[in-house]
DNA sequence: TATCATATTGAAAATGATTTTCAATAAGAG
DNA sequence: CTCTTATTGAAAATCATTTTCAATATGATA
């Protein structure tokens, strides 16, 4: 029972990611913006802590290794939209749905299968991607 | 424009994948299984030129890096199930859904936006580890 | 069938993301 | 103020994946 403890990093940290909760960082982007008074090891390791206490979603990036992350501020309204994700350019978009929920209680009601609302992610093409298509083969 | 070559090895792991075409492999398991006849770089190299032709689907993993694989057999069943990934214990299952096809067209009218059918995952906490919950904090 | 250009292979090295190690530091309880 | 120990950060370790490059094998062509 280890007792944690309240950091300059950790609260730095916390602050970046509650400024920046309506997008998806990688670590890099937000060591990159605070590696003047934050390590590397620690933002792993505050992102880690957060995602433990369920205040963070992780995202796996598309393709490339790697994740990217985001604040669950719960006042902000985080909660009502789905993720699509570009294969392509793999550009994050937020997606309204109604339907989502009712797939989240199909899945709980056959397959006895709690959907974590905040990790939703489908993966496609997007408009931009859709258009430029065969461009680079004609 | 270079011309693919047919060779000993590419058969082998494509055999392999069509075998256990209803079984999402990490590549150490699909290399474990060849390894007396391919080497891991030639596993890599393969199922990226698969997925390339759009024969093979990846999936990230949760919480750890890397993917799973699996083979798109247009004949088989794999197009008509969802998938569901357990944050904690990182079990992949299948999951039929009317609703998933709603979901695609909302994106598609309100986003425009192609939802990849192969690529539809939703996490959150399986049967098994919902009931285990708890029983390593009293 | 023999020849040849080049696609493919695989071991090793390189890369990139993440975790571990460990000595130095700092939080906060007493 | 002191002491225990959680936290930090640089460097090393780890893990997944890609790149490099020399050796090999494919398949087109003579």
């Amino acid at each position: 029972m280890k007792k944690e403890r309240n950091t300059e990093q950790k609260e730095i940290v916390i602050k970046y990611l509650k400024e920046n909760c309506n997008e998806h960082l990688s670590i890099n982007e937000i060591y990159n913006s605070l590696k003047e008074d934050v390590g590397q090891t620690t933002v792993y390791r505050v992102i880690n802590q957060l995602i433990e206490k369920g205040l963070v979603t992780k995202i796996p990036l598309e393709n490339k290794q790697g994740f990217c992350y985001k604040y669950n501020s719960k006042n902000e309204n985080c909660n009502d939209h789905y993720h699509l994700i570009c294969e392509k350019c793999n550009n994050l978009y937020h997606f309204k749905s109604e339907e989502v929920e009712r797939v989240s209680k199909e899945a709980k009601q056959n397959e006895d299968f709690e959907i974590d609302s905040n990790r939703i992610v489908f993966y496609g093409i997007c408009k931009k991607c859709k258009n430029m298509e065969g461009e680079d083969e004609s």
